[in-house]
DNA sequence: TCATAATCGTTAGGGACCAAACTATCTTGC
DNA sequence: GCAAGATAGTTTGGTCCCTAACGATTATGA
């Protein structure tokens, strides 16, 4: 879905495969639009600034979360990250292992696991998130500013209808 | 990037842990939705209309532009779908042994391979593709109609804006 | 009290994806 | 004409991520 042809040269030949049913192209062209951008966003952001420091996009977002909420269970960078814990648990050990976060059982209710990053981990944060906001920052460049207001809304609204009614 | 924690919540955290710097929130909202939109709307779309037939996300995307545009070669595949021609080389094979697309040697270009629906790979798109873009109409209902155009904008310029140079 | 259920993190197994190496075919320049 | 390079698709090897099953801990209720 990043091809060269356009919206319009594929709307028609669509039209000629589907026949007379009703169809609705604008929200063909959102969805279409949004992965799109969505993958060539992640694109260069790995590209920019995750792949010189041989991160991964999910472990970034994991020493993302925990930094900025550390100390925090396991259980909640995987719910604010998106992805399964089945995932975080293999992130957390490479993270560990290269000493950027720790893991602690809770006192409280041995079921859990605390993590913090370490003090190497909260440097390299502090080095990297303004390099991360700055590629941020080039990206939505073009949007007009009086645009990126109602962007951040809209993409917030599509994310509320998708999800599963919890 | 899906969490519970409000956009204001989380913006009072890093600043604190930033310190003094500068950082543009706004396109730190932008993308951060983005990037939840895009989760959210792909796991919709999966659910409700491709895992019921057992398709893919990469399978059904290789279907539909083999759909529009057959006969087509695979690189032309690849590039539209935006993944790489290994990961189209193993879809392809698996959607040829269920029947629903054919591979065959060009004539004029003996390094070619085009590729075709079966009549049941054309049957299963002309009454799959319906389902897939009510569904897509349902993600964006929400979203007043007045924005729609100009969502659809926001997210090609981020697109370009964030696109290698080619 | 104490078995049953719920919840947590980890492990096992599998699918999707990519880069790089490989084979086959076509193009280019001498 | 033909060797060297370019290009197409496939195979290989490896990473990332998920679901499902598992062991450990805590909550529930008769």
């Amino acid at each position: 879905m990043a091809g060269p042809h356009t919206l319009t040269e594929t709307e028609l030949m669509v039209q000629s495969k589907i026949g007379d049913l009703q169809l609705d192209f604008e929200a063909m062209a959102v969805c279409s639009n949004l992965f799109r951008a969505a993958n060539a966003v992640r694109n260069h952001l790995e590209g920019t600034v995750l792949q010189p420091h041989d991160l991964t996009w999910t472990a970034f977002v994991v020493l993302w979360v925990t930094w900025i909420w550390e100390p925090i269970e396991t259980r909640q960078i995987a719910e604010e990250g998106g992805f399964s814990k089945a995932t975080l648990s293999g992130v957390l050990s490479t993270l560990e292992r290269r000493g950027l976060v720790s893991r602690e059982r809770s006192e409280s209710d041995g079921r859990l696991v605390l993590v913090r990053l370490t003090p190497a981990g909260r440097k390299l944060m502090k080095k990297l998130f303004p390099l991360f906001n700055e590629q941020e920052r080039a990206v939505v460049d073009e949007i007009a500013k009086k645009d990126r207001g109602l962007a951040a809304d809209v993409l917030r609204t599509m994310c509320i209808t998708a999800s599963p009614p919890a």
